[in-house]
DNA sequence: CATTTCAGAGAGCAGTGCTCTCGTTCACCG
DNA sequence: CGGTGAACGAGAGCACTGCTCTCTGAAATG
């Protein structure tokens, strides 16, 4: 017994055709080639067909905004299995964001304009990689960093705040490396997907990924 | 004598109208907001007679992206004068960005689809600050990071040619800094801007800038 | 079998960048 | 001083977007 009438299972296959045909129109023209009405054109429907499974384009942003982060935090989980260091989450993102460049633009570039992103459906995929280097750096304690100060307390009350509501609680000295970790390894993919260091590049990514790593003490 | 006819004169004061407004628009509003049909109507021209002084979107682009480069670089340059340090480049920068968001988007965010930048237009204005970062950094030379392994010569060879165009020749060592605190810095800003710490963090942000590059060893 | 729900069609609105054609006016030059 | 070509602006139009509204036909539900 299906359980379903045809209707529904119709409804849940086009929703599914529906992402899939946004995720290769993100992944092929990038998030301004992503348009209700060149889905509903595939889909032989007429454009305003296209709002009986979707509320609206943000909707559809939303979707694919989870499926990333989900899609790159998997790769991370996965790749960390086999060597639980730095290093392996850095290469990995930036392996994921070799695979799909508009897909990390959409998640760890610019926002969207006028998009705002529910925190209840993207927020915890969006912060997996984060919890998973917090983490990872908690163990790999009293690496080096002697003499590094760390900010005054409260300057991290919001930080520390955060981190708690996903069930870590390090100390400020681990706050302050993974906050410097993220942004180097963050700011290092960015620059190299969004071309700031000039052409040529594209051939020595990990070999940077692992100077960076080495540069931070990792 | 001015030695120009009141056409040409016209001319000069209009084009100069349409960047100030576009950078208005920008501020405003976001890229999204700068429209040539929007600066058309505020000059009181018809939309298509702002081709008489435009020749497209992207050219207009490009003016907006020079100018940025040129006033974050500027103010970097005029903040090294009373205090050389990494610390001064990072919260100058962060401290433009926070007045200029959308600027500070259109140069370090996500690039302009389907926009090529003209090289020998942005190019100059947007390498300046990594030039001083990178003569910041001979410098202060050795100051630490000991066991650090730098990647295989030939994996900066790109990165060591774009330097030596802009008249520099820093050791292996150096180059790799560099690009680990300007991936870092940069990083950070873009998780700031781009609200991906969470909301609250815009009251301490000059103390994570301190932090960070505390942690970096500086 | 009647009723309600739902998928789709089609027209329409406002906005964008950009092109083309047609007058008008200004600057220059013989 | 008068003619000419370049510059400027107006206006219509094309293709595209997101989104709304109304209407029709078919499927699921009672």
């Amino acid at each position: 017994m299906t359980n379903s009438t045809p209707r529904q299972r119709a409804r849940l296959e086009t929703e599914a055709q529906i992402t899939r045909i946004g995720n290769r129109m993100l992944d092929d023209d990038g998030l301004d080639g992503v348009s209700l009405r060149a889905i509903a054109r595939e889909l032989g429907i007429v454009s305003s067909a296209i709002y009986r499974y979707v509320k609206n384009r943000d909707e559809l942003l939303t979707i694919l905004i989870r499926d990333a982060f989900t899609s790159i935090a998997d790769d991370v989980d996965e790749a960390l299995e086999d060597d639980t260091s730095v290093l392996t989450v850095g290469v990995t993102m930036l392996a994921w964001s070799r695979r799909h460049p508009n897909r990390w633009a959409l998640i760890y570039g610019t926002p969207v304009p006028d998009y705002q992103a529910p925190r209840d459906e993207t927020v915890v995929p969006g912060t997996r990689i984060m919890v998973t280097l917090t983490t990872l750096l908690s163990q790999s304690s009293a690496h080096r960093t002697p003499n590094t100060q760390v900010p005054p307390a409260h300057a991290l009350d919001v930080l520390r705040e955060g981190l708690r509501e996903l069930g870590l609680e390090p100390d400020d000295q681990v706050i302050m490396r993974t906050v410097t970790v993220w942004a180097a390894i963050i700011g290092l993919i960015n620059a190299l997907r969004f071309g700031q260091f000039g052409p040529g590049i594209e051939l020595v990514e990990d070999e940077l990924m692992q100077g960076l790593t080495s540069t931070l003490g990792y």
